[in-house]
DNA sequence: GTCGACCGTTGCCTTTTTGGCAACGATATG
DNA sequence: CATATCGTTGCCAAAAAGGCAACGGTCGAC
């Protein structure tokens, strides 16, 4: 493989070596063919790239400039080279994966893990944000997968697997409610509430619920991280409005309760692993995608 | 001029343009010959750098990462080129003088801002030091030009001009000794001397008669910098012991008064321009250096 | 001094690479 | 269904690169 012009290696060893002949022979060409090399560089750059001494070539300021410049790109080659070999076989050397918050705690961790294993030279670049901010990533080419909250209908985004999460309550193992095997809007009309910022469950139907339901919660914060929601919520100061999903690892460490909500204007919010339509996936891409459904699906019941 | 792979240019513009057809348009040769690039870097390469869509071609992973790559090398091209073209016509970009310290004080910005009416896209690497460091960078190649007291013959420094620069003393135009129109050793010593370190003068016959001389000097200080020495003398601490070269200034504005040593034992120091014996001199050093010639020359009669 | 070794360079020829032209199959648009 | 546009391929001409042998020059050894 050779992606700079032959005249520059030729030149790169004629000024390592001093001497064309000897350039030539490490090259396994003719010095004539060597020497016309330099001889059309140096005719085409207007400037000698060389002193000629009667022992061989000697480099003039030119040449060192030029010799300097080519030995950056040669190792520019390699590295390029490189990454290339890397991403022969997995199709990319990098997926980039824009998702909600939520997964980002411990099934995607997990998943990245398994997947690390069978493709030890994939990377993996992970951006968390709303729904309209991964769908506009996808969209534009900056991340290959996209895993987001409600999406709306778009022809420029392929909807791969979908599943519903439902949506609940959170709150330390010692709160009142935490008795109850599930709570209604109005059973929370008593205690602080910790939600989560406006646009974080923009599209769904608790947005809704919550907009025109008679109950008249007393918010105590509003919160843009569910790690600040969750250990709010963990410290007693209220119940937290998110999903189950959401707190599976503190609930295996029995730190926060989760009780489902109940209430007929709230379904369930629907979570999307979803691609570029018009885009192809990388192959190591298209098998993390394969894990990621699997992985959804067995969250919940797929519909 | 085109340094790199002319298919690397094609895959550039493709990219550019999503389409072999324009692409090949644009760069003026048919369709084919642009296909053909692309499929002979993908084969090598052994990575398909497009996805082939009806519409056109779109980049892959592997193509958007070579595409970065080849838009670096590009600009590193048009750079070096430019370079390339000021040293077209002067043979080289940067001139390198290595020189004794005295010579920068007025002597060498003088020189240097009328060749730079005559080179503008010249620049200048100034490196002062003693001779023996001077020398050493002549002959490695690391300065162009040198300017040095009393080197040593060598075989590897070919050496051009020289200029006899007598030896004498300074001092406050208020001191005991400015009225004398020579002085001697022995004058000097009531008074407290002003020394340039050892390595400033080795070589010189100062040296041996300073070492050899009955008149025991009360030296006051020993400094590496002539700044320092002549700031010493101004402030009337003592008699400074150097050429008249050092103190041109000095002496025009009133501030130091020079007077000649006289001393049987103490030939003029002389100051010596050079270059590599074996390197021949770009063009604009060439012409620098038969300023620098002529300008040493005026300084005193040439032997 | 001559001789031999080594240097860059050039002319002539072959080999390899690249480009042009026309045609093919596929796909989206009217 | 016709049409336009796309990438691709076969065949041939043009251009570039390489190999070989020879020339003129300089340096060092004998």
């Amino acid at each position: 493989m050779q992606l700079l012009l032959t005249g520059l290696r030729y030149f790169e060893e004629v000024a390592r070596q001093g001497s064309l002949r000897k350039a030539a022979e490490r090259l396994h060409v003719a010095a004539s063919a060597v020497n016309r090399q330099i001889l059309k560089l140096e005719d085409e750059l207007g400037v000698p790239l060389f002193e000629r001494l009667p022992r061989g070539l000697r480099l003039s300021p030119a040449g060192e400039l030029m010799l300097a410049q080519i030995r950056q790109w040669q190792r520019d080659e390699r590295q390029l080279l490189e990454t290339l070999g890397d991403i022969r076989g997995t199709g990319c050397a990098e997926i980039r994966i824009a998702t909600v918050e939520s997964l980002t705690d411990q099934v995607l961790p997990e998943l990245l893990g398994q997947f690390s294993e069978r493709f030890p030279r994939v990377r993996f670049a992970l951006h968390t944000g709303l729904t309209e901010e991964i769908l506009e990533r996808v969209a534009t080419g900056e991340a290959d997968i996209g895993i987001c909250m409600n999406p709306p209908p778009t022809r420029r985004i392929r909807f791969i697997e979908s599943v519903a999460l439902q949506f609940g309550v959170a709150m330390a193992p010692s709160h009142p409610l935490a008795d109850a095997r599930e709570v209604r809007l109005s059973d929370c009309r008593d205690y602080p509430a910790i939600l989560p910022d406006a646009g974080m469950f923009r599209g769904s139907t608790l947005e809704r619920a919550l907009a025109t339901s008679d109950v008249e919660l007393t918010p105590l914060a509003g919160c843009n991280r569910i790690l600040a929601i969750k250990s709010l919520a963990r410290a007693g100061l209220g119940v937290a409005f998110l999903n189950a999903l959401d707190v599976a690892r503190e609930l295996a460490h029995g730190e926060l309760v989760f009780r489902p909500l109940r209430d007929p204007r709230v379904d369930a919010a629907r979570l999307v692993l979803c691609s570029a339509a018009e885009r192809s996936l990388p192959m190591a891409a298209a098998v993390l995608v394969e894990s990621l459904s699997q992985a959804l699906r067995d969250l919940a019941p797929h519909d």
